[in-house]
DNA sequence: CGATATACTTTGATTATCAAAGTAAAGTTG
DNA sequence: CAACTTTACTTTGATAATCAAAGTATATCG
């Protein structure tokens, strides 16, 4: 008896420490992220310039379609946010030679910077994780969140 | 020498594993927040609405500033929600007797029923999460957010 | 009573967003 | 190969969320 009041009320307080921590990590992650991105050096851009940013990477040219995919905007979206990017000095448009219809985009040397900047914000984070975690808790982690976003990437679309 | 190497490649996995996933589970959670509170019954408000309604509470009458406080927006900002929600129905708005410059604020039935279906929403996504992890996941899970959380909140200005 | 503070609303501006219409290039087909 | 369809993107018009600053009404303090 007292044993499977123990195993509810151990199950109870994980409910309750999730359910309260999803909530707060959730209020946080965003501000301090726009806080922690926006800084002195890159005070034009939005923390939603910053994602774009993010997704062209620094490898290679994307088109216009693949980008507004990845970042589930509507093409129309992009366009706009684009226009802004390249106003500012952040992004490169250019026309594709092979498919003229096709808009091939690249960071400029500051959208680099803005890129690495927000590499780095990245890693403290995930630094901070790690330092806390020890040994195989940082394997249990992966699994546990593994199987999470699973829950979430196919119930996604109701 | 080889042992060090794999050491660190494991690491160096389990970065760019936490990476990965902490991107996606973010972005998916918010999409599947927004999906499965936006149904036929409540198709007319917003999953920001939903958030107001959220923090208005059953409990008792609030005043702006506080629900502005919590949601850290601009009281103007709220004024603004709160008009929104009065002329669908959700909420109620009232001068306190007291000090007749404060506003109450207070859900409505329709309210309310928006209320308990966030809070069914949440219930279901925290035990889909629970339902997928065995033994020590669901520990080293909530060790983990708490310590991610620390980090945000600690750091949070910056 | 008059000055100051507080609680909220309004206004004007900006940004993000979408759906739908528009434009231009590429592909298909009779 | 001319006409139609599809594709890739931009533009337009509309809406929502947001802020700072100005405005309004009430309360408090000296």
């Amino acid at each position: 008896m007292i044993i499977k009041v123990k195993l509810v009320s151990a199950l109870n307080e994980a409910y309750d420490a999730l359910n309260d921590l999803l909530v707060k990590l959730f209020n946080n992650i965003l501000t301090y992220e726009e806080k922690a991105l926006i800084t002195d050096e890159f005070k034009d851009i939005s923390l939603n310039d910053m994602h774009v940013i993010e997704v062209i990477g620094l490898s290679q040219k994307k088109n216009m379609s693949s980008i507004a995919k990845s970042l589930e905007v509507t093409v129309g979206t992009l366009t706009i946010a684009i226009n802004n990017l390249v106003k500012k000095g952040y992004v490169k448009r250019m026309r594709s030679v092979k498919d003229r219809r096709v808009v091939l985009v690249s960071l400029t040397e500051k959208g680099m910077h803005a890129y690495k900047h927000h590499e780095v914000f990245h890693d403290e984070m995930i630094k901070a994780i790690m330092k806390r975690l020890e040994g195989e808790q940082l394997d249990v982690l992966v699994k546990a969140l593994k199987s999470v976003q699973e829950f979430f990437s196919t119930n996604k679309q109701i």
